[in-house]
This record gives structure tokens, sequence and C-alpha cells, in this order.
DNA sequence: CTCCGCAGTTAATGAACGCTAACATCGGTG
DNA sequence: CACCGATGTTAGCGTTCATTAACTGCGGAG
């Protein structure tokens, strides 16, 4: 049998659909047009995933994975709530600049999957801003969970930019930059 | 005729629309979405707009106009660079708390407005970046523009998130937070 | 050698979509 | 009162889309 490849199609499709629903949004994409994106045309995605739907919905499921085990990894492997919350930040920033496509799909597309698998993703997506938060509440004692929340949320916009800017800056002084902003906007007084 | 209230069908097509392309993207809304939003059915847009394409490209015209005066007119309005900093910051917290829809619209819809149309807002997204990297370029001299126009990204990423966090906090407050974030991560240094 | 499962093809189907056409209503104007 | 422009309506057209069906080639296991 394929063996040890059998996923590597599957794979593959699902790094170009990331690159064409970041460009043109779920339903601006066709499935000719990711037929087309791995070498194949239309419907020979079926034999690797039951519908358009579901290829977005595992897509969603193994980011949301990836980012919540990388956390939680991250966040427990130190005591001190400055280096966890640093490395937070460098695996955040990491993938951002690795990825660009699927951390866009990630936080636009939620919303077109459906009640199955919906409900795991959004599972996923708030332990890891609860490991965020966690750390987070460590630094600043005083400031109520909501509002912690919201200043994560709004950490993961700021990171997130990547793909709006990216063309322009080197990865490395990238790196760099959103890293010190994301750590001065955190800890900032109120 | 229907003189002073002509253009209020328009506006309050182009309110339902924003809310309505946040919500599912451009190409997950039909024609029929969107008579169905402002009370009238289908094709009774085609009075307003000469299609779905120049909807769009009205509505992100609309924004991008207010967005570059509203900057311009605050970034101009005091010599301090500090205080013209906290004023864009103001008002673009402004805009994106009272219409977290079109915020996001605004920067994620660009790609589906063809070519006549898109170079304007190109032009106008620019100008209002360039106010925001002008006054950051007083603040820090030592920063080359590359830099300063990727940190101005990502304070609007960090601005933008208000859409993922609104629901969880109050208006006011909420300000509050993205202004003490946004200038703290503006001003980090590296 | 045979067989079978994997991965691909083209053709077809039913639904949805953007848009146009033809017709209706109605408030104001000459 | 007749007319007209603004703003709706429904029906229909052509296209595109997601999905299914039927068929093909092929590489390895028995």
């Amino acid at each position: 049998m394929a063996g040890r490849t059998a996923g590597a199609r599957r794979a593959e499709i699902l790094r170009a659909a990331a690159d064409l629903f970041a460009a043109r949004g779920f339903h601006g994409v066709s499935i000719d047009d990711l037929g087309k994106a791995v070498g194949t045309s239309g419907p020979a995605l079926y034999r690797h995933f039951p519908g358009k739907d579901a290829l977005l919905a595992a897509m969603l499921l193994e980011v949301s994975e990836r980012l919540a085990a990388d956390g939680r990894q991250r966040a427990e492997a130190c005591g001190d709530p400055h280096r966890a919350l640093d490395e937070l930040l460098r695996g955040h920033i990491r993938f951002a600049l690795t990825e660009p496509a699927l951390i866009t799909v990630h936080d636009r597309e939620l919303g077109n999957v459906a009640e199955p698998h919906r409900r795991r993703i959004r599972r996923l997506q708030r332990g890891y801003v609860e490991q965020w938060v966690g750390v987070l509440a460590r630094l600043r004692p005083e400031a109520d969970p909501p509002t912690l929340r919201a200043a994560v949320h709004a950490a993961f916009g700021l990171l997130n930019s990547t793909p709006h800017s990216a063309q322009q800056m080197a990865s490395e002084p990238m790196a760099e930059l959103l890293l010190s902003m994301g750590r001065a906007a955190l800890l900032a007084e109120r």
C-alpha cells in the first residue's frame, strides 16, 4: 500500500486549500479551483475528504490542535510567568510567520463549519486562549478574566497582522518587532 | 422626489450588507440574502446599485474615505506627536467599536473588488497608514519606514480585534484597554 | 497471473446564484 | 386628471457550483 505517504496527498490538499481560502474566502474557492491547485482536477478531492465543508473542518481542527498543544507545552514548560509569556509569544509568532494562510483561515472561517466539528474547534481555541489568560493572570493579578481575555484577543490580532505586512519585511526582524510589540501591549499599564 | 432621504435606503442596504459580509464573507452572501435583510426581496437592490460588486466597492470606498479623512484631521490637529498618536488611536478605536462589521469587511474584502475602484481604495488605505507612519516617525526617529509601516499594520490588527471580543466587555472599558495596549505596542522599545 | 483497493478521470444532475425583463404601485407635478 | 420617475414585485435566463455516477489505470498481495 501507499503506507508511509498515505496522508501526503491529503496534507498537500490542505496546504493548497489554506492559501486559496485565505486569499478569496471559503465560498470564493470552488472544488475545481482546489483540484487545479494540486494538479488533479475537480472531484478527485472526494477521494480524500467527504466534502468541501469537511475539508475546512479538518483544516481548522488540525490548526487548532497544533496551537493548543503548542501553547500548553510552552506555557507549562517554565514556572516564571514572564518567560512563559515570552514562550507563548514566540510560538505564536513562529506559527504566524511560517503559515500566514492557516492563521488567516483560522480566525475567519469558523462560521462556515457546521455543528458537529464546530464545537470541538471552539473548545480547542478557547483552551488556547485560556493558556494565555492563565499566564497573564499571574502577571496582572488586579485584572479580571474578561479583560484578560479581551487583551489576549487583541494580542492575537496584533500577531496575526502578518499576512497584511509580511511582504514588506524580512522574517527575522519582523519576529522581533512582533515580539516586542506583543509583550508591551500585554504588559501595558492601564 | 424623495429628495432629502434619497440616500436613506442606500445607506440602510450598505449597513445590512456590512453585517452580512462580515459574518459570512462576500461570496457567502447572496443578493436575496441582502434583499431580505432590508425587508425587500432580491433584485430590488439593482435600483440602488448596478451590481453586487459595485455594492462592495461603494462600501469599501466610503469607509476608506471616512478613515482617511478622519485620520488626516486628527493627525494634523495638533503639533505634539504624542497627542497626535493618541488622537489617531481614539479615532480608530471609536470607529472599530461603533462599526465592527465595517472594519472587518474593510481589511478582508479588498481582494473582491475589481480594478477601476480597487486602486482608489488602496490609495486611500495607504494614505491612512501614512498618516500613522508620519506621526510615529517623529516619535521614533531611529526606525526605518518599512518597520514603521509593519508596526502600524500590527496596531491595526490589535485595534480591529474588536469583532472577536466585543461581546465580552462594555464599550467604555474596552476602549480604554485598546488605547493603552495600542499606545504601548507602538511605543515599545526594541 | 489474478485480483483488489487506491486514486484519478469525464459526464451528468439538481440547486443556487447574479442578473435582466416585464409588469405594478404610488406620491408628487404640470 | 394624466403622467412620470422612483421603487418595488415575480418569472425567467444562463452560468456556476457541489456532489454523484460510471469508468480507468495501476501497484502490490496472495
